[in-house]
DNA sequence: ATGGTTAACTGGAACGATCCAAAAAATTTT
DNA sequence: AAAATTTTTTGGATCGTTCCAGTTAACCAT
């Protein structure tokens, strides 16, 4: 920056000002010193900036499974407010590994990063994030809340959505329901199995604890456990899936044993990603209205930016959206 | 930092030694000072700490769009690299639009990366990615490669997946076959493209530029394309996709229509991402082993990073994978 | 001309780390 | 026990920026 200023012939303290775009300098000096950084091929220190207070301009976005597209839609929202305000997310993949999000967690704090949004990777505890919070940085949780202190959140309604998707199968007429993912020691399972349960005794069907397989909300989760619900002395006719990645899993499972979801058994995900629409048979499956759940997030974050911390629990509502793989229609759908 | 020196009875110079895990300090001092820092809750300033001279260890990962499943396949890649040698990588995505793309990678070299793969965004200029190539990036071009100076690239054999799905088509039987998405400024484009028009060629098909429908690389894309080339005086009756989701576009837009690929219309799109196994039909498409390529840049950039700076233009293998959308199969595929 | 205002610029202290040369403490050698 | 050596610790300069308190320049009204 020394060097700037000597080339444009004034002090450090102008380049700075110019750089802050000041209304302070006079518009001929700006000129000159944004010629002198032209050509030197000046880049800005942020890290030298934030030593002095300012806060930087990125946001972290701490997500634990990339490759579910899912998590794709929930950054688009997000991205459309950070961007629109002036903030540039950062996002980092923690391939639901608590120790790899612990390691960016830091790096991002160490960064000073002015914001956070963040899907937590099972096992993470609460003093985890407390502990970004403590620093002052404005932390939301999407999709997965966490026990103990109030955090803002954004999730959809897990509950209810599992249970109508329930409610669906068994007003089709079956009775040995599956529920296949995730780990009863995250919230969002709980309250997915839970609604799918919270149906089962709505319509005085005995729960079945072997049913429920868990797993990782992946494909291989899907393919391994139906083949396990299939081989049972008394198999399941129908599952409902973790979320819709988990629900893909399934369709492998059944192909690859020559069945067909929608005619041989009984198919419904969570989430309805974009996907959904267009595998064999179209996927029933919860709607959630990802992107703005991601905007509702990223305006959470703003607002605590701005000064308003108080935590708010958001809870999206959600749809079933029939289509083929459960069997109910003939596999057209609009 | 001076407040931890004096809660641990040493100087700051002692606790920075601690913190470099320095062999130099005795186990005991380092043990106090630990639990000073424990104590007081301290984080890390690496801005400060990147002011004297060394790099940080963020890698910058650069992607033109999260939406597109094969991004996510590429980052798996890249990150399981990186994190072996002990790099984070963070993630911002363009949204293919330059303009945005710029001011994300100002952001990151603000933020001093160690390194960076970018899948540049349409219409980006050489200089732009040559400015971060002359503050010493190492920096490695993702699936698309940049016109003029020779930056380090890998990519997957373009040219050679498009003539190969091209003449797939051909032997089905097809002359009216259409190309959609991308647009002709983009080098990527052009090479598949340009299979494409090479495999007409060798068949003695004289080739209709009407045929090639340009457009973003997504879903919309292909849906719009599909209806066009439906509605010609001499409608197409097969498509090569610039990639798989605008393939997934097309499976949309004909199923509006009441058709279906594999039958009414022969379809294959590029990249093989996990879901086109699962499409209905099942996408006949170019593999492209994502994983491996996302590996190769990582370590591309790793190797710069330790100061082998000479550029390498890496193109890897692709294979066709027949599955029913062509109307080559019945629709068995394991 | 003279003093009073305002506009435009500037020097130096901070921020939180690293690194070097040198001091202090501990250990070994004579 | 003193000298020599090694191990451990330390003060201060430094990195590139911001910010504050001045300083200088420019303008204005008397």
């Amino acid at each position: 920056m020394i060097d700037i200023a000597r080339h444009a012939g004034v002090s450090k303290s102008t380049v700075s000002l110019v750089l802050q775009a000041s209304p302070l300098v006079k518009a001929e000096t700006r000129d000159k010193v944004n010629a002198a950084i032209e050509a030197l091929g000046y880049v800005y220190n942020r890290g030298a900036a934030n030593l002095r207070g300012s806060r930087s301009n990125i946001v972290g976005m701490v997500i634990n499974d990339l490759a579910n597209p899912f998590f794709a839609e929930l950054a688009v929202g997000i991205e459309r407010v950070f961007h629109a305000a002036g903030y540039i997310p950062f996002i980092a993949n923690t391939i639901e590994n608590a120790k790899r999000q612990s390691e960016v967690l830091r790096s991002m704090s160490e960064h000073d990063i002015a914001g956070l949004i963040i899907c937590p990777a099972r096992g993470t505890r609460p003093a985890d994030i407390e502990a970004l919070a403590q620093i002052g940085v404005p932390t939301v949780l999407a999709m997965r809340r966490l026990a103990g202190p109030k955090f803002s959140s954004v999730t959809p309604d897990n509950l209810r959505g599992a249970r109508r998707a329930t409610e669906h199968l068994i007003a089709l007429g079956h009775r040995r329901i599956a529920f296949f993912g995730g780990y009863s020691d995250m919230i969002a399972q709980n309250d997915r199995c839970g609604g799918y349960q919270a149906a089962l005794a709505a319509a005085d069907i005995p729960f079945d604890r072997s049913l429920v397989i868990e797993g990782p909300p992946n494909r291989d989760c899907g393919l391994n456990a139906i083949g396990h619900v299939l081989d049972m002395a008394e198999p399941a006719t129908a599952a409902l899936c973790f979320n819709d990645v988990v629900a893909f899993g399934v369709l492998s499972g059944l192909e690859r044993r020559g069945l067909a979801a929608g005619r041989d058994f009984a198919l419904v995900g969570f989430d309805d990603v974009a996907e959904a629409r267009h595998t064999n048979p179209p996927l029933t499956t919860v709607h959630v209205d990802t992107g703005a759940l991601g905007e509702r997030a990223a305006h959470q974050v703003l607002r605590m930016i701005h000064g308003d911390t108080r935590p708010e629990e958001f809870v999206s509502d959600v749809d079933l959206v029939v289509r083929a793989s459960c069997g109910a229609t003939s596999g057209r759908e609009a």
